[in-house]
DNA sequence: GCAAGATGCTTAACATGTTAAGTGTCTCGG
DNA sequence: CCGAGACACTTAACATGTTAAGCATCTTGC
């Protein structure tokens, strides 16, 4: 078997490990998990948002965007109402004291971003982030059956 | 700010996602995390490994690993002794039951990789790999002093 | 030798990932 | 209407990620 610290898995753990190991000190200063500060970003971004639409977007399950929200909603980083139309939905927003937050969070940010620009290389990053996204979509399309060992899973049917 | 979604974080995080979702349904019937399926494949390459080094192979940290270990050694699948030379370090070895669920699970792991390998090119694959190394290497040389706010980090100092 | 610090590992505590079950609301066929 | 099923979360339960603290052992300087 193929070593395994060489396959695909691994070498994508480990080239998010090393980029996020330049953000966490400075989220950490701020008591922002990466998760948090995804939730965060995502409401700046727009008016306000859906919970099950805010989950797609920072790729987060149901479960764990609900713990967040909670945490995010008692620090009154965020505001929270129910849709006029449907009592099922929850709607989500940026509260001012969140907006305050992120402008002291994101200088920092940013910095952090372009250094690691700087040193990989915009093209070659650009390149990289093509990849990484051609393979996402790959991949979309492979779903193998549930049923069998090893089972015949099906072909790949991404153009 | 950059939109988030895009930012080379969230790039890895999808991808990594998208090709693990190939591995877990196959995983999850023999009742293995790819935690420890990681474990039982570094520890089917060696005839035995301390548990720091053990640690640094499966790009775990100390305390999940302990975890792991200590679930796995409770189904038979992994044992245990003390290093001789030095009572403070463990020494982990897979057991014949560990090999015998490896030969088990092997070959529909080696099956999805191989589809996933089809799908994506095996040298668009292998080209993959060898940026994300590089992006790696690029940062393990740029740690940001862990002070100032958006202070003056360091340059890059990988050549 | 022996006390102070370093080292290897484990435990603790809290946050998230993941799946399943629970709760309230909506929709739709009868 | 209204009851069955779908839908949008939320809660629960268990495993891991992450940091800090604890424990036993080793090493070093004196």
């Amino acid at each position: 078997m193929r070593e395994f610290s060489r396959s695909l898995p691994m070498s994508l753990l480990r080239a998010r490990e090393a980029v996020m190991r330049q953000f966490r000190p400075s989220l950490r200063r701020h008591d922002l998990t990466e998760q948090q500060w995804r939730i965060l970003r995502a409401l700046a971004a727009i008016e306000a948002i859906e919970v099950t639409e805010l989950a797609r977007t920072a790729f987060l399950l149901g479960p764990s965007l609900s713990r967040i929200l909670r945490d995010l909603d008692a620090r009154g980083l965020i505001e929270r109402k129910t849709a006029k139309t449907d009592l099922r939905r929850g709607v989500v927003s940026i509260s001012e004291k969140g907006l305050k937050l992120m402008e002291v969070v994101a200088p920092s940010s940013e910095a952090i971003y372009a250094a690691i620009t700087r040193c990989y290389g915009a093209k070659r990053l650009a390149e990289l982030q093509d990849m990484l996204g051609t393979l996402e979509a790959s991949l979309s399309g492979l779903e193998f059956a549930d049923e069998g060992e090893a089972g015949g899973g099906n072909e790949c049917n991404f153009a």
